[in-house]
DNA sequence: CAAATTACAGATAACATACTCTGAAAAATG
DNA sequence: CATTTTTCAGAGTATGTTATCTGTAATTTG
């Protein structure tokens, strides 16, 4: 897989709390539910986009997580980058340690250009669109055959209030 | 990385056999010193190939493995089937399992035209390409800092005899 | 202040991938 | 026919990713 599940856990749990109405703490223990992921594991995985800035959390009854930026500034790649890291994006395709333009392998210049696409790609794709996505009809985000609830419905309210509502 | 490390040994290698002036038996002996891997795991990813059909083997002294088909007629993509297998060419970028145009993931349209591309690419790169390339200064296809040793000259004289010779 | 709810932290287990080692089977050579 | 060279086959080891579990710290609520 071009994706670590637990990068894949990110980004899904990070659409999830971009195709919600509002932008305010969701507890994780429900993200998991939703999308049908273990509570502990996405736990982790989501201290690493705390860590990088891109979700805020707050403790205690009535807290979780929250996205730290709004939708719109936060896309595909940011959150790959803290998960997984950088490596798909720049690496060779045979992982070949110094492969460059100036000492490139076989494939370098078709794979350069491929990844500068995906790269691309990656960085339009911002949780704002995403988000709008989730919630038409017929787009799935869980993992398992248990069908999202019905995506809360007022979509077309994009997220006007960006910050975490204050506690 | 997009490819497993037997998948990358396993396009090497080939890419080895291919940038050689002629398609002969090669010891996996030689093609693991050349290329810097362990001769053991090595071999059970040529099985890989061979088992494919991509490769044919011949035991005792002076054995090996050769090319079962002329380097024109096969690309990436038949070695990355055959050894990761074409998950990568068709999977969800978030491996959701029933993803597609009835039942789309959020990112869905992108990423299958970008898989596609992906597909086209390395179905484009024959071993004959990847081959001839090899063979150019400056261009490197072993892991470790060694150098290949200076590619087999004759690389203008494209392999015209394309089956391995006879025994 | 006690109880409940949440994120945080660390240990451990299960699993897959990468790698190593040992021995067998096939073929050539003298 | 014995020895050497090679692929083939399978067991075993190491490491990293994924998943589970148990406990702690922070915060709210009554």
């Amino acid at each position: 897989m071009l994706l670590s599940k637990s990068c894949v856990y990110g980004v899904q749990a990070a659409i999830y709390m971009a195709s919600l109405p509002r932008n305010e703490y969701v507890a994780i223990q429900e993200i998991a539910r939703e999308l049908n992921i273990s509570f502990h594991f996405l736990t982790k995985v989501l201290q690493n986009l705390t860590q990088a800035g891109l979700m805020v959390s707050y403790r205690g009854p009535n807290g979780g997580i929250a996205l730290a930026r709004p939708t719109s500034s936060i896309n595909l790649a940011d959150i790959i980058d803290a998960i997984d890291g950088s490596d798909i994006f720049h690496e060779c395709l045979f992982g070949l340690p110094g492969c460059g333009i100036a000492d490139p392998c076989p494939a370098h210049e078709n794979w350069s250009t491929m990844r500068a696409r995906l790269h691309n790609l990656c960085h339009m794709l911002t949780l704002e669109e995403l988000g709008k996505r989730a919630n038409q009809l017929n787009v799935r985000l869980a993992n398992a055959s248990v069908p999202m609830k019905p995506a809360t419905l007022i979509a077309a309210i994009t997220n006007s209030s960006q910050a975490p509502i204050e506690k």
